[in-house]
RNA sequence: GGCGCGGUAGCUCAGUUGGUUAGAGCGAUCGACUCAUAAUCGAUAGGUCGGGAGUUCAAGUCUCCCCCACGCCA
């Protein structure tokens, strides 16, 4: 069996992510973890939270906390997310680790002895009253050009004139609204990315299976304008990895931290420090360290989009750049952005449903299913309520629920509780294991291709099979003339309740774990083979009815919640 | 303004390297069944594949122009 590292985009701290965050990273990534660990592969999958930078220091200083307390409180609530969507990571680290701020400081004296690190001065806005320099997206003030009164920084948002900060009228820091502003001098690192052009541009070029968003994105960085540009690596504040080279101090960078597009990444290995550090791994070198072990890895990312350019160009400068064996990434899986009802989910005007909010309303699995089966992976997908009730509806109540209920009570009514002996398979039976057998290679194409939508579709058409089975020989009146027989169909049928667990595990995994429990089997192995799987209950075997597996959303919930959500988060 | 992903049945989407009557699910209509969460199964209807021009024996699938939507950037 092979052995995969699975990363996720890792969500920054400030705050609970929204749903298309989730489906956008995290939940695929779970998909595939929980299914190469079914298929019976060694699997390391880690996740952790961005910590560092601007945002996270304000959303502190609103929350009326310390960064670093601020931070750890926060990680708690992801984690308790995470776990509540059972997102399966091996570890949920976190970039603000020793771990991190120790190989983060190790690759910058790695990149430096390569002669990849030049440093710059330049002038850059100070507010006083803040005590900060400031960002261009933290200065506005009133555009010279056309009047807009709340030009940033960089850009007017009215007119689209590309700005200088100097140039704006009454411009002041959105952080205190102060005007005290001046240029001062700052140095910084800067990565020189463009060193590595070359060597970037062979390697995406090689990746020809990789998703068209990918590669595309990565190309129109390489190769737009002037190409791929040289990038600053450090900041002018406090809360971040401390600037230094290796593990000595870098002159003139005191008090600086690196940026946190240079520490986050990293944060990827470093995670895995901390699972051995958390005592649950022995050796992450042999995940990581070409030289020691990991040369058998196969690496999946994914992520949304909007990271794309950091995983397919800067993370790989880091890597290549340091001139050692680190581990590059063999496949980037990545995913557009989930709508929400006519527009963009917005975290900042809370519109849309979060992580917690989901969870407080319907259970994970309802979530699970309908995201992954319509994950945005060809263009931006839509959520609306209505399509989550009917498509939920009919896929998990329905088709999914509604069988286990069916052959369940039907066998408690007409034998027992118990899997029932006598009959013989004939023709359907045949052609149920031919049908499956062939939707259980396509279903397993489709997942190792990591084909989300299309894996779903096709779940769903092997539940489907066992209500046309039904249908087919109708055991209710088989019943009347051979009950034997009808115990044979029955029997074939409660078979297929454990073979929809197994198979459905990775989309829906507390569902899955509910049927086998009402089964009574503890535990089960990836069905490789149909017509041995469909066999696997002794006769006599004892179960239980399960619990109405999954309930339907109401019509008056939908409406509810449309209209809770539509608005602005209290 | 530049760039990027798209524009395929009412809705959500599939459509490999151009090749027979363009597919699926949902919804709709009709029928079957009655074991089941008023569930299931079957059948039918529905599309000038955004518009136009071109290449070709043949284009949703390639080329050019235009329109629309979304996103990114300066």
């Amino acid at each position: 069996m092979a052995r995969h590292l699975i990363t996720s985009a890792i969500p920054y701290i400030n705050g609970i992510k929204h749903l298309g965050n989730l489906i956008g990273s995290q939940l695929p990534a779970d998909l595939y973890a929980r299914y190469l660990r079914a298929r019976g592969n060694e699997v390391l999958f880690l996740c952790a939270t961005d910590e560092h930078g601007t945002p996270a220091e304000l959303a502190a200083a609103k929350a009326g906390k310390p960064v670093a307390e601020y931070c750890a409180d926060m990680w708690a609530v992801q984690a308790e997310i995470a776990q509540g969507f059972r997102l399966s990571f091996d570890h949920f680290g976190r970039s603000s680790s020793p771990q991190n701020h120790k190989l983060t400081q190790y690759f910058a004296g790695a990149l430096a002895a390569a002669g990849l690190i030049q440093e710059v001065t330049e002038n850059q806005v100070y507010s006083v009253a803040d005590g900060r320099f400031l960002p261009d997206r933290y200065i506005e003030g009133t555009c010279p050009n056309c009047g807009f009164e709340s030009a940033r920084g960089d850009q007017c948002d009215n007119c689209t004139k590309q700005l200088d900060p100097v140039d704006l009228i009454n411009a002041h820091s959105t952080i205190s609204g102060s005007t005290e502003l001046e240029m001062r001098e700052t140095k910084h690192l800067y990565l020189r990315q463009s060193k590595l052009k070359d060597d970037l541009n062979a390697w995406i070029s090689s990746k020809t299976d990789w998703p068209l968003l990918t590669t595309s994105i990565a190309k129109k960085w390489l190769h737009d304008g002037d190409g791929l540009q040289d990038r600053g690596i450090t900041r002018d504040l406090d809360w971040g990895v401390p600037v230094k080279r290796g593990t000595e101090d870098w002159p003139g960078m005191e008090g600086k931290v690196f940026y946190v597009w240079f520490d986050a990444p990293i944060e990827y290995i470093a995670c895995a420090q901390e699972w051995v550090d958390a005592g649950k791994g022995t050796d992450w070198e042999r995940w990581w360290r070409t030289d020691k072990g990991a040369d058998d890895v196969r690496y999946t990312q994914f992520m949304g989009k909007d990271n794309v350019p950091f995983h397919t160009l800067s993370f790989p400068a880091t890597i290549k750049g340091s001139a050692e064996p680190w581990k590059l990434v063999d496949y980037i899986k990545s995913f557009n952005y989930l709508n929400y009802d006519g527009g963009q989910f917005s975290t900042s005007r809370g519109r849309g449903v979060f992580m917690d909010q989901a969870l407080e309303i319907l259970p994970a699995d309802y979530w699970r299913w309908w995201l992954l089966s319509h994950a945005p992976e060809s263009s931006d997908a839509e959520f609306t309520w209505e399509t989550f009730q009917t498509d939920v509806n009919k896929d998990l109540a329905d088709v999914l629920g509604n069988f286990v209920s069916r052959v369940t009570k039907f066998c408690r009514s007409k034998f027992s509780e118990n899997v029932p002996v006598g009959g013989t398979w004939g023709a359907p039976e045949e052609q149920l294991i031919a049908d499956l057998s062939t939707r259980l290679t396509a279903y397993q194409g489709h997942m190792d291709a990591m084909e989300v939508r299309k894996s779903a579709a096709e779940l769903r058409a092997i539940w489907t099979l066992g209500n046309e089975y039904l249908q087919g020989v109708a055991p209710w009146t088989t019943f009347k003339t051979d009950p034997d027989q009808a115990a044979a169909q029955i029997r074939l049928a409660l078979n297929l309740i454990p073979f929809y667990a197994a198979l459905s595990a990775p989309f829906i995994p507390d569902a899955a774990a509910e049927l086998l429990e009402a089964m009574r089997v503890p535990d089960t192995a990836w069905p490789d083979d149909v017509r041995s799987a469909l066999t696997a209950l002794p006769v006599g075997h004892a179960f239980s009815v399960p619990e109405v597996t999954f309930r339907k959303i109401t019509d008056d919930e939908r409406s509810d919640w449309a209209e809770r959500f539509a608005g602005t988060r209290d």
